[in-house]
DNA sequence: GGTGTGTAGGTTTTT
DNA sequence: CCTACACACC
């Protein structure tokens, strides 16, 4: 093994010292994983049982990733029994085989932010608050907050401060809310993302012998990204960690960029107190990226006071500068990206995939996926809806969860009269004020209606009937057939596959399509020898609100741009990185100008998405952009000024507004001449996989171009064309009250329509 | 109970 | 701009 050969002395150091608390403090870019790799593989190597080492990441594809690495080393069946994965699905696992001890079922289904706000939301309607003033995303949050402090619904209610700050904020029912749902997610036999780390505490601060028995088994501890824990992530690793202390955490507080979900950055900052034997490794040689870039980066981090004062440098070539230009719009902005693609594609010969697009918010994609089909330039997007999030996929998926798990409410209520079979708004809502006034799960009730004097109709009561069969007889299934024959009996006895089929519209074809792409997972799951696991419905089903899209990797789509926000890219690395959207309000968020921590944190973003270039990278703002269908003025981010002008090519930018342009007042910018030599690109190192994404987009029919006619000149028989409807006839014309008109459209047939709204042009 | 249509309201960032 | 819901009508 001569993989020590391939480090650097202080990387080698890192990797050596296998016992007692280490941190290691990584630079962007220095070698993090490689020590990583090389630590668990060297640990092996020394004679440590793979099995006595749990590997924290911060992704399951970089469990994935690092895994496939040791196996290569070690040998993949000894790199196999490794525990490693993110926080929430290594914890899942364990409370799944220990769930009973806190009252749980082992087969107990995860909640997914959606639906727990679904839950949040339902409650706010139950105890008729106003959803004006209790927002449930609010609430969610609040709650949210409150389980990654570690603080159940009751120390939630006696905390003063939390008290103080919702009856200041005239919430003061959000502790009720909180109980309540607690309670809930419980009696549906549910967990939500937080629970998976907040459960873990409980069972492992209740009982005692479980916690031995872990902290035996994991003797060798390894946390990736340390400074994006939370405070429930951090107790977990403390108290596994206690006994023996060979806990090795590995991170970058310039990094740190989820405070909004927890995130706690004193988490890194404090390690060498909670453990003062720590030996500290810091990486500071940058192996990735261009001298540019690394001081152009370190020239803007250096603007944040809270940071441990590291010196990130490379012997890499000096490179490009970097460029920065200036668009009118957000479309321009786009085409920019989109030619500059273009010209290195072609000049160079740079491979699609060598590219990336980097924005603040989801939002922006649009611009840029507009412009990379207008140039024919194959790109794949990343994050927005994940495919399990879809609503197709998820009405099919509460049927599964409804058949694993009858006793989770969300699902049951989402599928009941979806197909359409009679069970209307009105008798569900009986049944939901019954059954909370008698203390009664949904399902119990249903399947005991004729023992309650609930006030449904026989009618209805049949219907239901019915559905309890129906939902039995899949129960029945799921126990004796594999996951895909299952999930296909499913789809078709429902008629959910037979409705997306009629469905003919653009968006049905895509609906019908993703169906079968969840059919066509569950098939590879099931014929899957390699892994272990079981092959029947709930194994599926179990831990699939912890995939994201990134874990769907594929050999298809390899050269394509890729384009994903911020967040999403760390801990990838591309030879050509565009920044877009560098605008006040934008980035740094609005969200984020109040205070000097939240800045802070937008300032590492940036400093994330530059550290993620290896040769090039680009920098764009846009002087308007489209919000909410409005064009708004935009301003230049405040960033672009805080990079040092030395390592900025900035000629693209006239500077044109001379009272209010920040330029203005930096004249080097304006007047510095076109960037450094330009590389050939055949010196471009490794490019990232790409992974990739299964759902269609769905095309949309764009109705916002359609001007309608003034209708007031409309009459019978006159030839029309609808945005949405296409073209059709007029058939009578309702002159009282609100103008309407009966229309027959070709494809869709009669339809009134207000011609206050309906934007009807006239053909004839 | 189902359907369509209008209206309000929402965007950081994600396991 | 898009989506989710409330309301009016069938």
């Amino acid at each position: 093994m001569n993989y020590l050969d391939e480090l650097n002395e202080e990387q080698r150091k890192a990797v050596e010292q296998t016992e007692g608390p280490v941190m290691v403090l990584a630079g962007a870019g220095s070698g993090k994983t490689r020590v990583l790799t090389y630590r668990i593989a060297h640990l092996i190597n020394k004679g440590v049982p793979p099995f006595n080492i749990l590997s924290l990441t911060f992704t399951n594809k970089a469990a994935r990733e690092m895994k496939d690495r040791i196996g290569k080393i070690v040998g993949e069946s000894t790199a196999k029994s490794i525990w490693m994965g993110t926080f929430h699905s290594v914890f899942a696992r364990i409370l799944r085989s220990e769930a009973e001890k806190i009252g749980y079922p082992s087969n107990f289904t995860i909640y997914d932010t959606d639906d727990s706000k679904r839950l949040v939301k339902q409650i706010i309607k139950d105890l008729n608050l106003d959803d004006k003033v209790y927002k449930p995303n609010l609430v969610r949050n609040r709650i949210s907050s409150a389980k990654n402090n570690l603080l159940s619904p009751q120390a939630y209610k006696d905390n003063p401060t939390l008290a103080k700050e919702d009856a200041q904020a005239k919430k003061p029912e959000i502790g009720r809310i909180y109980e309540i749902y607690d309670k809930r997610l419980f009696k549906a036999g549910a967990m939500d993302f937080d629970d998976l780390l907040f459960k873990t505490n409980i069972l492992l601060r209740d009982f005692p012998d479980v916690l031995f028995k872990y902290q035996e088994k994991f003797r060798y501890i390894l946390v990736d990204e340390y400074q994006d824990t939370n405070f429930s992530q951090y107790i977990i690793v403390k108290a596994l960690a206690s006994r023996f202390e060979n806990i090795c955490v590995v991170g970058d507080d310039a990094q740190s960029i989820y405070s909004f979900r927890g995130a706690n950055i004193q988490n890194i900052l404090n390690f060498k107190k909670d453990y003062p034997d720590t030996e500290t490794f810091k990486l500071e040689q940058n192996y990735r990226s261009t001298q540019n870039i690394v001081e152009a980066a370190n020239s803007l981090i250096d603007k944040n006071q809270e940071q441990f004062k590291k010196n990130v440098w490379t012997s890499n070539d000096t490179g490009t500068k970097i460029k920065l230009t200036q668009a009118l719009s957000d479309n321009e902005e786009g085409l920019n990206v989109a030619h500059e693609i273009y010209a290195l594609h072609s000049t160079h010969n740079a491979a699609y995939s060598n590219f990336a697009i980097l924005y603040r918010t989801n939002a922006q994609s649009r611009a840029m996926e507009d412009a990379m089909r207008k140039l024919n330039i194959p790109y794949k997007i990343y994050g927005g809806l994940s495919f399990y999030q879809r609503k197709e996929i998820k009405d099919l998926m509460a049927y599964f969860r409804l058949v694993i798990n009858p006793q989770d409410e969300d699902a049951l209520k989402r599928v009941i009269n979806y197909p359409k079979r009679g069970i209307g708004k009105t008798t569900i809502d009986r049944l939901t004020l019954y059954g909370n006034e008698n203390d009664i799960g949904l399902w119990e009730l249903i399947n005991s209606l004729p023992a309650h004097s609930v006030n449904i109709p026989g009618s209805a009561r049949n219907k239901i009937a019915q559905f309890a069969e129906l939902i039995k007889s899949f129960q029945n299934v799921a126990e004796k057939k594999n996951a895909y024959d299952t999930g296909t009996i499913i789809a078709k006895s429902t008629g959910i596959l037979k409705e997306h089929h009629n469905d003919k519209s653009a968006e049905g074809v895509a609906r019908y399509e993703n169906i079968q792409e969840l059919l066509n997972s569950m098939k590879e799951f099931v014929e899957d020898d390699e892994a272990e696991n079981e092959k029947d419905l709930p194994s599926f089903v179990q831990d699939i609100p912890l995939l994201t899209d990134q874990d769907q990797d594929s050999e298809e789509d390899q050269n394509k741009v890729t384009l994903m926000t911020i967040h999403a890219s760390k801990g990838l690395e591309f030879p050509n990185v565009f920044i877009v959207g560098m605008e006040e309000e934008l980035f740094p968020s609005q969200m984020s100008t109040q205070s000097r921590s939240d800045l802070e944190e937008e300032r590492r973003l940036f400093y994330v998405a530059l550290t993620r270039s290896e040769e090039r990278c680009y920098l764009s703002f846009a002087r308007s952009r489209y919000k909410w269908g409005n064009l708004i003025h935009c301003e230049p981010s405040r960033f672009l000024q805080e990079i040092d002008p030395d390592f900025v090519d900035a000629s693209g930018v006239t500077p044109n507004q001379p009272s209010k342009d920040p330029f203005a007042t930096k004249g080097d910018w304006g007047s510095s001449m076109g960037g450094g030599s330009d590389r050939s690109a055949s010196t471009q190192r490794r490019s990232v996989t790409p992974p990739r994404q299964k759902m269609m987009r769905v095309p949309k029919t764009d109705t916002s171009n359609f001007k309608g006619d003034d209708t007031a000149n409309l009459r019978e028989g006159m030839e029309v064309e609808h945005g949405r409807f296409g073209r059709g006839t007029v058939v009578s014309i309702e002159v009282a009250g609100n103008r309407k008109a009966v229309v027959d459209f070709e494809e869709h047939g009669k339809k009134q329509l207000l011609l206050k709204f309906a934007k009807l042009k006239i053909l004839n």
